[in-house]
DNA sequence: TTTTAGCACTCAAACAGTTCAAGTGCTAAG
DNA sequence: CTTAGCACTTGAACTGTTTGAGTGCTAAAA
């Protein structure tokens, strides 16, 4: 009771909390004095801590995760801001990468955190078409569609001795023998036996063989987005300028993102201070949930704010929120299936 | 002599000067109180000014702008700066966007400030080409091509009633009539005859219409780069959030920049702190450059930083960089023209 | 055995006072 | 016109003091 009326005082006001008020907010009748030597106790168990020898107590790691881990229950969300959340998912997207992105934005706007989103999993998505549009003399488009319905593009430049009646037949040659397969498998195949088939057709096909490769792993990407990136400049209280560029760089990284988020799991994970993997990170805490969007996989959406934070309300939040989103995406993928 | 010296020293050490570090400084022999009078003097016109009353003296708006008009000479640039800049810039990039893009960063980098680029106008730039290109059951991709050599896509979903006889006939209609005209005139089309013509072919065009709207405003855009965003935190010695988080959302807001770069000019332009519009600017210092593509048009390059900048190697920069840009698009467009 | 009152002690924060160095302006002499 | 000399000002760095919120410990009360 004590762990946790610390814990919720510590986040809401940010000032170590002592053995009076602390006593005067208890729901029964207890003097300070007992409130101290339970502190005490509770020091010893390391789960709280002081910042000098009279201060009053602040959780440490192992409080915050005793907390989240036995004590905490979620804050039911408010009514206001579910109503926030199902008008910004709603409306006519073009892509499901727009709703992705706007999760994002909508879950550091509620929180003034900095929230992260991915989509659902696509290392399963497989080849559902490729095309080569001729746009002048020597511009060519490449663009790729995923049986998900993901489309990526790039133009580039060709010599203008490559004819239309190349391109096409390089087009069917990859479209005949990679339609369907996973994207893995296509950037394999692109690696052994189609270089060799397709110099059947081009005499120099290193130039568009590099230009498939780049749409491919465009396609393939762990693609995810950062909401409320400025948000860490109020949260953070760090005043290191090199700091906050540190975790600015490693928001742009997708793939060390990824490893701060760490292994999906189904249910909501919460990662605190220092048992982030990555050192920078050491006074923040990453909230992560993933979503299921009917068959068409997993994805996450992520949550990073200071330590002391309060958990309750955020757990909560970011619950209801991963079921809009997963509802959005089942309607979604309904109509785009039909 | 003496506010050259002064601005060379402040905008170097960052701490207001003195008469007797001064005097010691300059190239003929006098006392400190001869240099003091001098200084009063300064302080007169409103050239320099005192942080308090026995401080050393700072140039003051006015100072910098005597400064950079009449004494300052730009440095030479130095060997190594060509040469980075030389060796970024080369390489086959795919599109002038990566180059313009490229630019900003350079220029950020070699300075540790935050820089902008701004492509060749194109307000200019005609349609050379519109399609439409199927995807799958339910979705298009619309690409828009524009005669120098700028492409803007986007993908739609439409009812599958529209079969694609359809779809040609609007991207005929379309590039029968408009190819060739300037991008605002297409839009003005847009508004006017073309939604009469098409119903011909469409019974509700409107989807369609605001697709290619869409794809028409974005070509359309002036598209400006900003590299070393981050370099802000270093170099501005602000310490209050809320000023930061609009500085950068000013930096996202195309149409206000617009207004900071102001009106373009042959000569490279220094706009000092208040001479700025934007109230949030009054630290900063603007340097802005054209550069020009051949007969491709103009476009800018410009560096933000703070009032108190090395203005001598800042411009020099500058003006070495707006020479090595307009050489390396007038390669690229000589290429791509041929 | 648990709770409580009481007390001595600790510490950060806020404040006031001191010293120091780097400046200034002014005056009178060179 | 330049300079030496001097009185004066100021921020920064520092020291010491006070205050209040907190602690741990002890001995008495429940």
């Amino acid at each position: 009771m004590i762990l946790k009326a610390i814990v919720r005082d510590y986040t809401s006001s940010g000032v170590p909390v002592g053995s009076k008020a602390l006593a005067a907010q208890l729901p029964m009748h207890v003097s300070s004095a007992t409130v101290r030597n339970e502190m005490a106790a509770l020091e010893e168990l390391g789960l709280i801590a002081k910042t000098h020898s009279s201060s009053g107590r602040i959780p440490s790691v192992k409080g915050y995760r005793y907390y989240v881990d036995h004590l905490v229950q979620p804050d039911p969300i408010k009514a206001n801001d579910i109503d926030i959340i199902k008008s910004s998912l709603e409306g006519q997207f073009l892509k499901i990468d727009e709703i992705i992105e706007t999760s994002a934005k909508i879950l550091s706007n509620l929180t003034s955190y900095t929230a992260f989103s991915l989509k659902p999993e696509h290392k399963q998505s497989r080849l559902s078409g490729f095309r080569l549009v001729p746009l002048g003399k020597r511009q060519v488009m490449a663009v790729l569609v995923t049986d998900n319905g993901d489309v990526e593009s790039q133009t580039f430049n060709i010599t203008p001795k490559i004819t239309g009646d190349q391109l096409e037949a390089v087009v069917r040659l990859i479209n005949d023998q990679l339609i369907g397969k996973p994207l893995d498998e296509v950037l394999d195949a692109l690696k052994s036996e189609i270089p060799m088939q397709i110099t059947n057709y081009l005499q120099q096909p290193e130039g568009f063989l590099k230009v498939f490769g780049d749409v491919l792993t465009q396609a393939a990407q762990e693609r995810f987005y950062v909401g409320g990136r400025l948000n860490l400049l109020s949260f953070s209280d760090s005043n290191d300028v090199d700091e906050l560029k540190s975790l600015y760089t490693l928001m742009d990284h997708s793939d060390d993102m990824a490893d701060v988020l760490g292994q999906p799991s189904d249910h909501i994970q919460v990662k605190i201070g220092s048992e982030m993997t990555n050192d920078i990170l050491k006074d923040y805490s990453l909230i992560t949930a993933t979503y299921e969007a009917g068959d068409h996989g997993k994805g996450v959406i992520a949550l990073l704010g200071p330590t002391r934070m309060p958990y309750s309300r955020m757990i909560g939040l970011v619950g209801a929120f991963r079921q809009e989103l997963a509802q959005r995406l089942i309607d979604y993928y309904r109509y785009f299936d039909q």
